[in-house]
Formats: C-alpha cells, sequence, structure tokens
RNA sequence: GCGGAAUUGGUGAAGUGGUUAACACACCGGAUUGUGGCUCCGGCACGCGUGGGUUCGAUCCCCACAUUCCGCCCCA
C-alpha cells in the first residue's frame, strides 16, 4: 500500500455514494419548498475571510484552519465552514441590492475542511450542508428556518430530536454579560480547569460549555445571559419561543448553550439526537443561528443573517443505525452472450435497450452461460435476455424473467424497437 | 496539540522466533459443450501497515514512523 488517503477524508464508494445522492437530493427538495436556492462558493478563500467571520481567537483560526500560502505569496485556507464564504460573496456579488427579494435565502452543500484529530464521525474533509438568509431582522425567519431543519431531519426519518435554543442577544448585552461572567469567574480561577483558564481568558463564554464536573459545577452558580438581555433582545428571543410553540415544535432552553464562531447573536439553536450510532449519547446534527454582525464585518451593509449547517457524515451514521431504506437501482436487463461471437450483437442490443430508457449490463470476460447468470442474479437483474449462436442465426434472443424463471424467443427486432412490450408483458404475467 | 488501543488475503479472522501463514465467507474454474439453487473438487497472501534494529533465522522481540479507532480539546 504505497499511496493512501490523506489523513482524515474518506473515500466514498458505490454502495456508500447513493446515500449520499438521496441525502442531497432530499435537501434539495425540501429547501426548495420553503424557496432558498444552490449557491455555490470556492472551495477556498482568503485566509482573511476566515479569520475576520470567525474570531481571531476561535479554535477553528488559531488551531484547525487548514491554510497554506499559493504560488503568488498569498495566504489561502481551505473552508472550514460554509457561511464566510457565503457572505464574502454575497457582499463581492452586492446580493444587498434593492433588486433582490429579502430576504434572500442560499443554500449549499460541499466538502470543508478543519486540521484535526480525526475521530468516527468526524474528518479533516468532511461535509456539510447548510442554508443562509439575508436582510431580516424578524424573528419569525430565525423559527421558519429551524423548522426547515426540524422538518428535513424527520425527512431523513431521524427520531428522538432535541432542538434546544439560547440567545446571545444583541452586542450590548453580550457585552454586559461577558462583564458580569468574567467577574463571577475571576474569584474562582484556581479552581478552574486548566482548559477553562484558558478558555476565561480567550472566550469566557466558552466555559459554561465545559464537561469538566468541577467546572461545571462553579458554573451552575454563574449567572445567566437571560437576566442580561436588553429589551429589544429580550423581545425577539419571547417571539421567537412564542412562534415555535404555536409550530407546536418542541424545544428546550439551554442558556449555557454557545457557539464557537464569534459572528453569532441573539437566536442560536441545535437539533440534537440520541443514537446507538454514537453510543447512545447526545449528539449535535444541525447546529445555527442568526450573525446580524457579519455581513457587515465582511465589508458590506449593515444586514442581518440566520443560517445553519448540517453535518453529512454524522447524518449518514444515524441513518445508517435507522437501517435507512435501500436506496440501490436494480437492473433491469442483463444480456448473456455465449460465444465470443455474440459480442458485436450484444453491444448493440445494449445500446438499443439503454436507448429505450432501460438500464442494461453485459458480460465482458466471456464467461460461461452460468457463470453470467450468477452475475445477472447478484445485480438483481429483472430480465436476461440470452444470445447464443443459435439465436444469432435466426436473429432472435431468449427472454427470461427472472422471478418468474418463464423464458421465451423474442425476435432481435422486437428488441430493439419495442422491448417496453416485451417488458410489459413479464409484468403482467408476474402478477397472475 | 495531549493520552490510550489497534494494524495478518477481497472480507471476517487463527497463528508461531525456524521447512508449504489455519479456518470460514466471497471470488474464479471444473463436475453440468448454453441458464440463477444445492453438493462435490480445485484455485486464490512472492506475504503478515512502512522503515530500521536484535538474531544463525522474525509476521511473531525492540525502536521509529504512518494510518485507523477511542478519550480530551473542539466541533458538524
Amino acid at each position: 500500500m504505497k499511496y493512501q488517503r490523506p489523513k482524515g477524508t474518506a473515500d466514498i464508494l458505490p454502495g456508500e455514494s447513493e446515500k449520499w445522492q438521496y441525502i442531497e437530493a432530499t435537501a434539495r427538495q425540501i429547501f426548495d419548498r420553503y424557496r432558498f436556492a444552490e449557491i455555490r462558493t470556492p472551495l477556498f478563500e482568503a485566509y482573511d475571510v476566515f479569520s475576520r467571520s470567525s474570531g481571531e481567537t476561535s479554535d477553528i483560526v488559531t488551531k484547525e484552519m487548514y491554510d497554506f500560502d499559493d504560488k503568488g505569496g498569498r495566504h489561502m485556507a481551505l473552508r472550514p465552514e460554509g457561511t464566510a464564504g457565503v457572505v464574502r460573496a454575497f457582499v463581492e456579488n452586492k446580493l444587498y441590492g434593492p433588486e433582490y427579494n429579502k430576504p434572500y435565502k442560499v443554500y449549499y452543500m460541499g466538502p470543508m475542511f478543519r486540521y484535526e484529530r480525526p475521530q468516527s464521525g468526524r474528518q479533516r474533509e468532511f461535509h456539510q450542508i447548510g442554508v443562509e438568509a439575508f436582510g431580516a431582522e424578524n424573528p419569525a425567519l430565525d423559527v421558519e428556518i429551524i423548522a426547515m431543519a426540524v422538518q428535513l431531519l424527520q425527512t431523513f426519518g431521524v427520531n428522538d430530536l432535541k432542538l434546544a435554543i439560547n440567545t446571545l442577544g444583541d452586542p450590548e448585552t453580550r457585552q454586559n454579560y461577558h462583564q458580569a461572567l468574567v467577574d463571577f469567574l475571576r474569584p474562582h480561577f484556581d479552581e478552574l480547569s486548566d482548559d477553562s483558564k484558558v478558555r476565561l481568558e480567550k472566550n469566557p463564554l466558552r466555559v459554561l460549555d465545559s464537561k469538566d464536573p468541577k467546572d461545571k459545577a462553579i458554573v451552575a452558580n454563574a449567572p445567566s445571559i437571560l437576566d442580561y438581555l436588553t429589551a429589544d433582545a429580550q423581545k425577539h428571543f419571547e417571539t421567537v419561543k412564542q412562534l415555535l410553540t404555536d409550530l407546536k415544535i418542541n424545544y428546550v432552553i439551554d442558556a449555557n448553550m454557545v457557539r464557537g464562531l464569534d459572528y453569532y447573536n441573539h437566536t442560536i439553536f441545535e437539533i440534537m439526537t440520541t443514537s446507538p450510532a454514537f453510543d447512545n449519547k447526545e449528539t449535535t446534527v444541525i447546529a445555527g443561528g442568526r450573525y446580524d454582525g457579519l455581513v457587515k464585518e465582511l465589508g458590506g451593509p449593515e444586514t442581518s443573517g440566520f443560517g445553519f449547517g448540517l453535518g453529512v457524515e454524522r447524518l449518514i451514521l444515524l441513518l445508517d443505525a435507522a437501517k435507512a431504506a435501500k436506496m440501490k437501482h436494480d437492473l433491469d436487463v442483463y444480456i448473456v452472450g455465449l460465444g465470443s461471437d455474440t459480442s458485436d450483437t450484444t453491444l448493440a442490443l445494449a445500446q438499443a435497450l439503454r436507448a429505450q430508457g432501460f438500464s442494461a449490463d453485459r458480460d465482458f470476460l466471456n464467461r460461461k452461460a452460468k457463470a453470467q447468470f450468477k452475475s445477472a442474479n447478484r445485480n438483481n437483474a429483472a430480465v436476461v435476455i440470452t444470445i447464443g449462436d443459435e439465436e444469432l442465426a435466426q436473429q432472435t434472443a431468449q427472454v427470461k424473467d427472472m422471478k418468474t424463471g418463464q423464458q421465451k424467443s423474442v425476435a432481435m427486432a422486437t428488441l430493439t424497437n419495442n422491448f417496453k412490450g416485451v417488458y410489459q408483458e413479464f409484468r403482467d404475467s408476474e402478477e397472475k
């Protein structure tokens, strides 16, 4: 094994790729219903696009960025998440212009890159499906997008969904709370875990998220951001809660929920699920929220935004656990050719069948009849057409229904002109 | 970035410091000049993650590296 794939990457092979197609097709369908349109942005951007949007001190920027200098000496980075590039495109293409619908709604799907230690469901190259909506501060938009996220997961058959919401308020809220939290944690500095000591300096909100038992005990008595909301922030959050209730969408408020990226404010949410695929531990599949300052941060006009991202690899693990329906397509026709003289004819017949809209396959290894039938069986072929010297001479073929075992001779011309009729006849007799 | 475990064929795996690396599944061929099952027979690792070292001799012992998995950090 001289060459192997880069650490933390995966080959998605046939058998697996069908799941991806299913997921992507389903997502497109749902997004379309909500009038989101696809946007495709580059897999890499100027490093600053990400460092500016995620926050210089965020973990993504400080240690997980897959960055490099290109031959022109430009500092570039593979995208670690989808939002920054979309916002950059939104600004660069002036999509905030008056000629565009507000909110401006887009979705994307594709690979993201983070330089970190791989684990199951976590890779260096991973995939996200995400949506962004720009230019509406109305909390109803928050709720509509959360509802869409819930519907999406339900459509995938993922159950045991738990929606957790929180608010980070507006900048004023955040500043006040930040101060209050630091004031509270300072006296406990020596008791905090080493990780949290660092967090306290870099991003105190993250201490709230700590899994360390001692940290948790301290945090339990910490002030809640919900007590520091400004009137506006309070109103926004209340409306979100009310609308969720109106839609009969269950949720819990997790006042300690935070974000690793700096650009979020107001509503943030996560949809979690428990599954054997994750050892029955709660795992977040979708995470998102509001980011009203980001467009401006990247050079555009003051424009609000709301979006979420879904981890495709994680979703696939869930589908596996739920024993998702088989998404593989069966074969319509397998053509058995006996003797190398038949190869021209089987090739032409296969083409004729495909032209009529059927899937068709044949043997290329000159194997004997038995082996070819085995292949047909393995491929779940509905029909097998056999051509040997005799059929060649008479311009016919043996057509066999693999389910009933019934076989009959059909003129070659009929197969090439009207296979549909032959096929239907078999179907009908199967039902009798 | 830190800590731990693993690494034998297409797959699941057994195994030993010393002639030919079990067994099973899958696959290929034959028994059955042209038909899917079963049965029987045969084939299928120039090699035990990679590179060094110890040894008369290593897949098995030692070291380094790589990759995978698990935990932490973080997150999707």
